[in-house]
DNA sequence: CTAAAAGTCCACCGAGTTGGTAGGGTAATC
DNA sequence: GATTACCCTACCAACTCGGTGGACTTTTAG
């Protein structure tokens, strides 16, 4: 399952998705429409701000805004940077790859199967942008 | 990511299904073989037992075995015991379903993107039993 | 030019969960 | 009576989900 901190991030982004090119927006108008706990998503977006998804400017008419185009930004590598990894083992993760002790990856089963929904699922979220998100 | 736990019980459980039919084995042999914390591991072959899944005898000779043969033990329906919903949001979850706050199911490109995910996560995880895990 | 207002930025705190370690006692079986 | 599952309690470190308080920067009003 994706953290509250996840869904909290797809939510504002989303939110700023369908705001681009709007200017600037309040980070307490994204809590309130969104019902997101202010003090945390103040966190999440300077997280997200940090990872070069978002912009943001300071005093009156300030607030956090989209740094790319919507179609530019990844599912996959919003989950990845907020989420970690998609993967449901860490030795089939392929950006956070650990290998599994007391297990040979040639010969073990899970480590197969895990393989197939790992693909499956990156097929889905890797082809996907903020702005397939919008409806 | 599946936790630490779910890994061990499969772990425990694929090592069961090698040795079917050979008897009860002893949970201190389990973690041994498989380098698995012994005192966390009698806590999850014992939530095994309560779900159905193993069967124990204690005394000499005694020890933890498979109750059902391994082609009839389904993949999802362990990861769903021990860790819980295979979907990554809670909305779309088949089992552990829980409405999202302040997001219209119906038009949000979110949902409709991790129903897809979700299915082709089951695709492949409803298909296999622990005797798909053995090589 | 200065001060207040508007916002972000940031450090820390607290409860709850996860992943352990350690110990010991009870009940069943051989 | 030895063996083994079963079932407590207590403790610890790290992480997640949230909240609090306040410092910092930019804009605007006077």
């Amino acid at each position: 399952m994706l953290s509250k901190k996840s869904q909290y991030a797809f939510k504002a982004l989303t939110y700023l998705a369908d705001k681009f090119d709007e200017g600037p927006v309040l980070i307490s108008e994204i809590a309130k429409k969104k019902r997101i706990p202010l003090k945390f998503l103040e966190n999440i977006l300077l997280e997200l701000k940090k990872a070069g998804i978002l912009e943001s400017k300071k005093g009156k008419g300030g607030g956090y805004f989209l740094k790319k185009d919507p179609s530019k930004i990844n599912v996959a590598d919003v989950i990845r940077l907020v989420n970690g990894p998609i993967a449901m083992l860490p030795c089939v993760s392929l950006y956070f790859y650990e290998r599994c002790k007391n297990c040979d990856e040639k010969s073990c089963g899970l480590h197969d199967m895990m393989i197939e929904v790992r693909d499956a699922s990156l097929q889905i979220l890797e082809n996907r942008t903020l702005k397939d998100l919008l409806v």
